[in-house]
DNA sequence: CCTACCGATCGGTAGG
DNA sequence: CCTACCGATCGGTAGG
């Protein structure tokens, strides 16, 4: 009665446990047996294990991609398109935990042909953040900052992290940590 | 000629080899070539690859919980102690990454009588955290918090994500990395 | 620390 | 999608 398996069904299982055991720590028969299926049966809808993690992996980064595209083609201040960032990364993260886990936990593991132009793609979406915060200082909207680089990896590491402890079913709603990790970004502590 | 190895040295590679391909991503056999010797020879060092992530993972909760007691019992004002957590996590991480970052990231693959007991003392570092902001706000240094555990998340989120991007040859000095921490920390972009 | 193994599990294939 | 497998690799042991 169940309907058969699709090549999407295999890619989303396969982005669900990637995230939570790793790539090394899944195996393909862990992979069939979370869709009801044997691990042999997958090779019906994909080629290999790799292949698995190179579609999760790219389907995470062009998300971020695309965020980082449209908000830096938009107007508004440095303070605006950085709200907006912030947003469409909570939003991401959120909405879509597996795939970007997948993303920013197991690039390493990605087969060597494969590897460098992702990793291209994550410090593209870096470079944006970094820019962001080059013209903000300029126009005078955020403090002088010497190095616009490494602050740029203090923000994404308050954004990244969200996919170690964001849970659906927990208390705190998207809404709300984008407008707090918002805040925090833009005035610290004090 | 080499002199044998010792249980210290089999302990230090697991930590290496860990950081660097993860857990399950580390077979014995990788970790008897980075000694030199045979995967089968590691056991009369050790009892299993689990005891060793067990000891791996130990010794970098360890450090943080020190950190935190350390500090936690110190005088001074919110601001002089976050300080001093934030340059003693920047230490931690920048003198022993491989310990820091299999604490950080290979919990969850802990054996499961292993696993709650190192899980509380993460949290326990955590909560020195949201313990610090909330008497930063009473003592009116900090800004108003409405949720000083997810602003603690956050603090944490800086800090912890070093180990992801810290490498010894990098162009960034440890004091250098705490000192714009901690401004990022306090004062964030604006 | 090595030799010589062990059973279990791995990613993957042929054929239906 | 399953049956029935394959060679390779896994964590680990006995004995020296």
């Amino acid at each position: 009665m169940t309907t058969p398996k699709t090549r999407e069904d295999v890619v989303r299982a396969a982005g669900r446990l990637f995230a939570e055991r790793g790539y090394h720590g899944t195996s393909m028969r862990d992979l069939g047996q979370e869709l009801g299926i044997l691990g042999s049966s997958l090779y019906s809808h994909i080629d290999g294990k790799d292949q698995l993690l190179v579609e999760v992996i790219r389907r995470g980064a062009a998300m971020f991609q695309g965020l980082a595209d449209e908000v830096m083609a938009s107007p508004g201040t440095a303070a605006e398109r950085m709200r907006a960032l912030v947003e469409g990364h909570v939003r991401i993260i959120t909405e879509h935990v597996d795939e970007a886990a997948t993303f920013l936990n197991e690039l390493r593991f990605l087969p060597v042909e494969d590897r460098a132009g992702l990793i291209a793609l994550r410090d593209g979406y870096q470079r944006a953040f970094r820019r962001l915060i080059e013209e903000g200082v300029e126009a005078g909207e955020f403090r002088p900052i010497e190095d616009p680089a490494m602050t740029s990896t203090f923000v994404l590491s308050v954004l990244n992290a969200l996919v170690r402890w964001y849970r659906p079913a927990g208390p705190a709603e998207p809404d709300e940590i984008a407008s707090r990790m918002y805040e925090f970004v833009m005035e610290g502590l004090t």
